[in-house]
DNA sequence: GGGCCGAGGTCCGAAAACGGCGAGCCAAGG
DNA sequence: CCTTGGCTCGCCGTTTTCGGACCTCGGCCC
């Protein structure tokens, strides 16, 4: 299983993206410092062209690409991101929320299942492998702040505007 | 990172061999069960020759044959045991110890840089993936007994009347 | 020979700390 | 009154920490 890598522009940044066979597993932020720079066992995408990683990649560019320029509202794609039974259940739950909607952490709770897991919720959320993708910024508090954001508020505040959300 | 795995003859019964693209990561004595059977992911030797992983193999088997047929006192092939800090420590001190000969765990502990540390080393001893090619089976206990070996006493036992260091 | 103890690293399970929250309460300002 | 902001507390999965048990020992005593 390797991974595959590259790196693409956008309205909030240059992204990382990486895959491997079955899908995409990570898309980063360029958060200044380590976390932004690829792996030394990782390889190139431009390099293995042909391969389904490769593919996944393209297409995920090509979609990212469509979706800052406003010409989509969601993606199709396969994913292959890595969590806990629990993680998995939330981001599944994340892909359901409709393009320019906003819903609370209690809500996202509800329908995991268990309303009271609401800080849970909130932590697999700040643990989303695949921001924009999966949409966790479009999960705020229930007053409406925007609570918090793995790649700093002010992208989750862009990306709400984007959206007409705000 | 693929795993390839080859099974052959020797005089202290059928070995099962695994290696990655980094060199030889186990050896495996039979003792009968589950643990000498290959795990389903690995890819069998034969199946991919040519590839690195493959020539190891190879090479280990060379190797093994010749110093069972008494023709070899030292090993050269790539290695990749998989282990903490302080066990590959231990584990290189292994690598050290001339053919024929023994020492003491006590010895080893002092030439790893900790004489109390006797112990550890003796856990490090027990977790050595690779017996024969790193040969734990050259240390035993300060007053000369065999102690103990995880393919065995008995191949112990035998590995070292064969070097004649009983 | 047998038994007891001290030693260091690892493994494993238990317990505590930690969040991208929400509700309830209280105090201050309009 | 109503709103805001600041606290406190309970909730739940995850991560980290901690404490014992275990071990291919060696030294000491009987």
């Amino acid at each position: 299983m390797t991974t595959l890598y590259s790196v693409i522009d956008s309205s909030v940044g240059p992204l990382l993206l990486t895959a491997d066979e079955r899908g995409l597993t990570r898309v980063w932020f360029d958060m200044g410092g380590e976390s932004h720079r690829p792996r030394g066992h990782w390889q190139r995408a431009e390099d293995a062209v042909g391969s389904t990683s490769t593919r996944t990649i393209d297409t995920a560019r090509t979609q990212l690409d469509e979706y800052f320029a406003g010409h989509r509202t969601q993606f199709e794609l396969p994913l292959s991101p890595e969590g806990t039974e629990f993680q998995r259940r939330v981001w599944d739950a994340l892909a359901e929320i409709p393009f320019g909607t906003t819903i609370s952490y209690l809500e996202l709770a509800r329908t995991v299942g268990d309303p009271r897991a609401v800080r849970a919720v909130g932590g697999a959320n700040g643990r989303n492998p695949l921001p924009i993708v999966l949409p966790c910024h479009r999960v705020i508090g229930a007053d409406g702040s925007l609570t918090g954001f793995g790649g700093g508020i002010e992208r989750k505040r862009w990306l709400l505007e984007h959206e007409g959300a705000i």
